[in-house]
DNA sequence: CTACAGTATTTGGTAGGCCATAATACGATT
DNA sequence: AATCGTATTATGGCCTACCAAATACTGTAG
């Protein structure tokens, strides 16, 4: 091995995951995908019993869920699962549409054909997964056509700050995507941004993409109020 | 009690902080006003003889703090106070930039008096602090000045965002505003923030707002660029 | 002077226990 | 019967002690 290579090239993706971190994904899955209820308590020996580690384990977790704005403390009375509502959500898509204005206008500015071609793949993606009715394909593709957007201008705090309010209203992405006519106008105003940012228009890319949260935020308000009075 | 009643108003508040919470103080705290210093190692053990608590609530408050951003944690190798390279600071920045000038536009596009007082305010409380070279306070002011900014428009979210991500930053803020002129400078930008606020002119308070933000990432370039070298 | 073996340090994780508080159930008193 | 006080239970907060594995350190033999 030459000296300067860059070893990270073979190293060995080990999971080295410590486990601490699946407890932590599993959890947050759990909550994530319903399996545990906003409202629900999370009973620190129950969860030891249910993932099978301790309590040492299980208290971190609830910690780094609780700073994570996925489960809430009461006082005296233990950790819920964190109900999501309707105000914060709308204020969660407003944060989302600032940062992906920013970063798309920086992608314009740019003006490096190789965003456009990525952008265009991860839509191709979409596209084809909205096609085949796989609706996990289609969050994960839209959530690599943000990620894209904000890491191939180098803006990892951002991603990181929007992936971390993302988890929030997960579930609502879900059911946002559902929607009927979704999947022609979902795409079509992604397109719009990648149209903006190919001619290099960065104010015309800020406004697509906050264009796109906003609908995304209109779909959800009204899949929540809707969903609200019923319970 | 004629149950329309709000209780909260008589609620004994009764402080009720965990020891987990005061030790996650005392550590933020000695990290961010350099008692720590970035790349040193947080030995666990040490930790509890230094702070008088055991190992689990230990190891809590270095898991809260890893997902603030103020700790790393190296695998196998334990827990460091993270270093702010000059990148991410400025990435930072730029967030809250995107971030507080879509909350003073929002303060401008509501127009209200109270608003405008409030802001004044802190201004005023801010260049007494200048004048009186009360750095503490001027950090503790301004920190008020971007809360109201945010709280009278109903953005706790995006409040909550912009101060977690000041922690990572807030040696830095020591530092530019120690800065030479920036008592002068520092105040200016910020009422043209508030008077465009006052005249209604929603671009032109994120302007300012994002103006102001670029003058203190300038700043804390030049500092950070300054500081390496010599290290 | 180097290579290697052994030792100390430290994290990751487990087990179990103690105490304080809140809620609930239950029994006694008026 | 309604109310009051008490015992029980469930649970979180916190502690000590322990073990295994990885890393860093150290001293010795060749």
């Amino acid at each position: 091995m030459s000296g300067a290579l860059k070893d990270a090239a073979i190293r060995v993706e080990r999971p080295a995951k410590t486990l601490r971190e699946l407890a932590l994904d599993k959890v947050r899955e759990a909550i994530v995908n319903g399996y545990f209820r906003p409202g629900d308590r999370l009973v620190e020996r129950d969860l030891c019993a249910q993932l099978g580690v301790s309590r040492t384990v299980v208290r971190e977790v609830l910690r780094h869920l609780e700073s994570e704005g996925l489960v809430a403390n009461l006082p005296n009375k233990g950790p819920i699962v964190a109900q999501l509502d309707i105000d914060e959500a709308k204020q969660i898509y407003e944060i989302r549409g600032a940062l992906e204005g920013m970063a798309a206008r920086l992608c314009a500015e740019r003006g490096s054909p190789e965003i456009v071609a990525a952008l265009d793949e991860s839509l191709t993606a979409i596209r084809n997964s909205y096609r085949d009715h796989d609706m996990a394909g289609v969050l994960a593709n839209t959530s690599s056509f943000y990620q894209t957007l904000f890491t191939m201008v180098d803006r990892h705090v951002a991603w990181g700050v929007v992936n971390l309010l993302t988890v929030r209203i997960n579930h609502l992405r879900s059911m946002t995507i559902k929607t009927e006519r979704r999947g022609i106008e979902g795409p079509l105003q992604m397109s719009k941004i990648v149209d903006a940012i190919r001619r290099g228009d960065g104010e015309g890319a800020q406004q697509a993409a906050m264009d796109h949260v906003a609908a995304a935020s209109a779909i959800a308000e009204a899949v929540l109020s809707a969903q609200k009075p019923a319970e």
